[in-house]
DNA sequence: CCCTCTTACTTGCTTTGTTAAGTAAAGCCA
DNA sequence: TGGCTTTACTTAACAAAGCAAGTAAGAGGG
């Protein structure tokens, strides 16, 4: 462990590629949701909610990758604000399931047309082919085996 | 801005899918962290000055992915514990250069080999080609114009 | 040379992230 | 059915992120 075996160039380092790529899209992106009253958590809910339909908080949190305790706050706050609503089911009264609201959607429809403009500006400059590829890979690359599985 | 275009599955969303992915990779980086009693961002910063030398906050702060505010207090801890320098130029007294220390080098050097392990198995996983092709593309989405440069 | 503007941080304050501990409902099993 | 384990959050506590405001040094113009 006291070797010297050079590191990867940050440039070619995966997390901080991946880190340094996502800031560079975010920037426009940042500026959307600044005019619209949620932040990126926020959005991440309830995109992922308008998407999978009525969620448990587990399974909502994995998608919008926040830590549980994160969004047991965020969701408390986001139905404070009417964005989602929050209910027990009867047949197993531990869970929480999280749906979008009427008036979250509309937060969602309000930001869409500037949210595809930047998305067709990114793909313009980047190229639509090229874009789903690097789509294809960052997919595959969430399904990799985990440390421990296979061998 | 009332539109209702369809927004893109959160799969196949940028900002999302590079988190996601993200998360997938930091795993097992995590916890070869958790026992150099440095966090992800300080690790970071760590490789950015080894890799560029002795560094201007702001530009160090653009490449390590981290706001100015944290830096300062990020800077101002690494210092006490003698991983990095500070100074100020004296030509300019606004600016601060830090530069890593042989300290900080071998906290790097110290875990340099169990990053080469956790490196080679995502390339074994994901395939050494398509590595490349997936860090060419990150490259190219950080070189991407900003809003507002060119047409 | 003075005033203003810009740059390069630094500080303060409010959310979020993170880890650990706590609670309540289900499931399991003799 | 009582006791133990697991699941699904919730709460608490503290570090870190993020935004806004503040400070101090350099730059530029009359």
């Amino acid at each position: 462990m006291t070797d010297e075996l050079p590191l990867r160039r940050t440039k070619r380092s995966l997390p901080i590629a991946l880190l340094r790529a996502r800031e560079s899209v975010m920037g426009p992106i940042r500026e959307m949701l600044a005019s619209s009253g949620v932040n990126e958590q926020k959005w991440r809910v309830l995109r992922v909610l308008q998407e999978r339909g009525p969620s448990e908080l587990t399974q909502l949190a994995d998608e919008a990758c926040l830590l549980l305790p994160s969004l047991t706050r965020i969701a408390k706050a986001m139905e404070e604000d009417g964005l989602i609503s929050r209910t027990t089911p009867e047949d197993d009264r531990r869970k929480t399931i999280a749906a979008i609201t009427p008036s979250g959607e509309a937060l969602i429809r309000a930001h869409s047309a500037k949210s595809a403009q930047i998305f067709a500006r990114i793909e313009r400059d980047f190229g639509a082919v090229r874009l789903e590829q690097l789509l294809d890979m960052l997919e595959a690359l969430q399904a990799l085996p985990r440390e421990g599985e296979k061998g």
